[in-house]
DNA sequence: GACTCCGTACCTACTAGTCGGTATTTAAAA
DNA sequence: TTTTAAATACCGACTAGTAGGTACGGAGTC
């Protein structure tokens, strides 16, 4: 089955998934209407219900449209270029902390903001969101393993759970964030969240190796 | 006196304002209906409006009944009774994790979730909540303070920050924990912030002492 | 002429908020 | 002690407006 997409037809469908990004990260789920997003795509709801079935199905593309867009970002992210695995997981937080700059709403993660909203109501769009976090936390694991190889662990933690507890702290510091009106709060997380890692990983060198 | 108290005199305000904690804190504030909270108290409509003169005038007084609430059972918590600042820390993060046991939507916390889904529609009501968790924050501080004093720190970080990422590590924990559909995520978060606090204590002592 | 794309108009279910009315309590007059 | 009036608490049918979704027609394209 080959789809032929022309420029419009991708550029109407993209606009709209942008448009409830945007709108979805800064109102809430239940709070956008559809008619919300179409004006901010400069659409109408002709045009939305020929892309989508309904709201919780373009919830579901906008999630995929999420992942496509910011798995693009991280992957050409510069962090990756530092020879050594802790500089590079220190440097994924400085990448993070510099995404924190500009307005608020695009600061803060959109399946985050989903997935507390509809944990309960929309287990479809929940699992995707809950993907969506544990694939970005799975691209560090490597180099958190390769962290705790080189300067040693002490083994009543995982790579996974570190992982994990990262995009934990960065999931509250946007919860802080918008509570306070800015994001000076979570930049301050996240430098607590890197002392941990250096504490982490130090605490365990000294030229010796631990299991 | 001897006033008995009937379940109809029984307070229905209260009730009212249990069940929006309830509603809210399973479906989010935009989805829950007035009706839904009214049939969780086994109230009607015309009572709801008595008590509250809108949907937002309820959440403002179910931020204060939040505060009230909460702040009894961390006023009341065993964490206080130990001698060292360091150890009611670390007996506060044992609390909490204490607290993720039974329902997710039990666990998790009623203000995080309102300010994640209001912040740019509702500013009172956000700033309500913004007052709940930076004061919870604060009956931190003297304890961050008293263990800073006692095993050093490297001054690069204030008690008040440290309060703060506590809460960003908590509320992050609940964002995964919703996505995932557990809580066991939040409690290996927790633990990380536990092993976060006794490094970073440790360290500023020249690693003499150990638990 | 079939198909994609998108606008306009419309339908329908649902929900915040209203309103007239009833039960219950309080307090004080009779 | 009884009566009575006012205030409070509560009910549930109703309304006005909203939001998701549909129907359909027209324009461009192959």
């Amino acid at each position: 089955m080959m789809v032929i997409m022309t420029d419009t037809q991708q550029d109407s469908r993209t606009k709209l998934l942008d448009a409830a990004l945007k709108m979805v990260r800064t109102r809430g789920y239940t709070a956008t209407r559809i008619e919300d997003i179409c004006a901010e795509a400069g659409l109408t709801k002709g045009s939305f219900f020929h892309h989508f079935k309904s709201k919780d199905d373009l919830a579901l593309a906008a999630v995929a449209h999420w992942e496509a867009m910011t798995g693009g970002v991280f992957a050409q992210a510069p962090y990756h270029d530092l020879a050594d695995p802790l500089d590079r997981l220190l440097a994924y937080l400085d990448f993070r902390k510099e995404l924190l700059a500009g307005d608020l709403p695009d600061s803060t993660c959109f399946v985050g903001t989903i997935a507390q909203e509809a944990y309960q109501t929309r287990p479809d769009i929940v699992a995707a969101c809950e993907r969506s976090i544990s694939g970005h936390a799975r691209t560090l694991e490597a180099d958190i393993n390769a962290a705790m190889r080189i300067y040693g662990a002490d083994g009543e933690w995982s790579a996974e759970s570190l992982a994990l507890h990262i995009q934990a702290v960065l999931q509250g510091a946007f919860v802080l964030a918008k509570a306070k009106g800015g994001a000076a709060v979570a930049a301050d997380s996240i430098d607590h969240l890197r002392r941990y890692l250096t504490l982490l990983f130090r605490a365990g060198d000294g030229g010796s190796s631990q299991t």
